[in-house]
DNA sequence: GAATAAGTGTAATAATATAACAATCTTTAC
DNA sequence: GTAAAGATTGTTATATTATTACACTTATTC
């Protein structure tokens, strides 16, 4: 299993998160002959910030007070559509908002952990859960062309963090298969 | 496995589905004493017009139709967040919409497939998914507490309509009629 | 039958995202 | 080197999805 989670919810060294992540940026960028303009990386980088997806007016709230002057939505929704596009984000359905995605030098199918209490989001890609939807989807007859998958609950850090020994309900179990 | 793909994805008996759910509906709702007052209901059957999920607004449109006054949104809001409590539709991350539940009276976490040349959508529930997300949630020490899974690509009807591998055309809820 | 709770109506607005077109900057072709 | 073509950004306007706040009505309870 491939994972950024002790990364994501713990103390650790982030500006190398945030410096392999623009280095690989670039790296892709060259390899695909796209240019990471200025925008463009400044987007990046504010979201990597953090391990906490962003919404996309907040990165417009935030490059609006780094540059002094008033940036649009379109101009934020094109970086954030290139940065996809190249595979550097990703787009968390389920919060509406953005996040650099650790791993985008080797095909993956996503899998998103986010922590509903300290809001960091760590992401996995695992061939179980990959296999698992695969064959779902076979006994249904589907072709799988893409999926999303994301995990609400509490990392590690949050759950000890929590006072009651009831941290959490677990997810209702399956009826039948 | 538990899954509606046959009766989504296929011609059928629709008049079932519809009448199955609404029947387990009014169930749900004298066990939980709970009332599936007329504009509920309406939208329950709005829901279950078809297997393609509804945008709040196509509801907000259909109901006005229906009705001849003009539906406000929170009108339709407050019954889709009714019904969704309830457990008796649910809501598609990916697609900002809103589908019926096939199987209100068994606990169950969802995986849907989605169509995206046909829009409609089936729900699975499988214990191998569930395992998979669960394994993968532990090794990252994640306590889940709830999970998406929706899985876009072609139903077996519309795969066998489509010999050239189309690319990426995104689905929509529902069609404008 | 009054008190309370639940549900609905309405106006306004928040939050997220896109369309359309003009202006500018980069690259390419000559 | 320069003009044409293509890519990127600026700008205005608007679409889409969802919520807040408060007034009013209907149903339930005692």
């Amino acid at each position: 299993m491939m994972s950024n989670s002790t990364d994501a919810y713990q103390q650790h060294d982030h500006h190398r998160c945030l410096k392999t992540a623009l280095a690989q940026a670039k790296n892709r960028c060259i390899a695909r002959k796209a240019r990471l303009t200025p925008i463009r990386e400044s987007v990046l980088h504010l979201l990597w910030q953090s391990h906490r997806p962003l919404g996309a007016y907040k990165i417009i709230d935030q490059l609006s007070e780094e540059t002094g002057k008033r940036v649009l939505p379109p101009t934020v929704y094109r970086a954030l559509d290139f940065l996809l596009e190249l595979g550097l984000i990703h787009r968390l359905a389920t919060l509406n908002a953005y996040i650099g995605c650790p791993f985008p030098d080797s095909a993956h199918s996503d899998c998103f952990l986010l922590c509903r209490e300290c809001g960091s989001v760590a992401e996995c890609s695992t061939a179980n859960v990959n296999k698992s939807i695969a064959s779902t989807a076979e006994q249904a007859g589907f072709l799988v062309e893409s999926q999303t998958v994301e995990i609400l609950g509490l990392c590690t850090p949050c759950q000890e963090k929590m006072p009651q020994p009831n941290k959490a309900k677990p997810i209702k179990p399956e009826a039948d298969e």
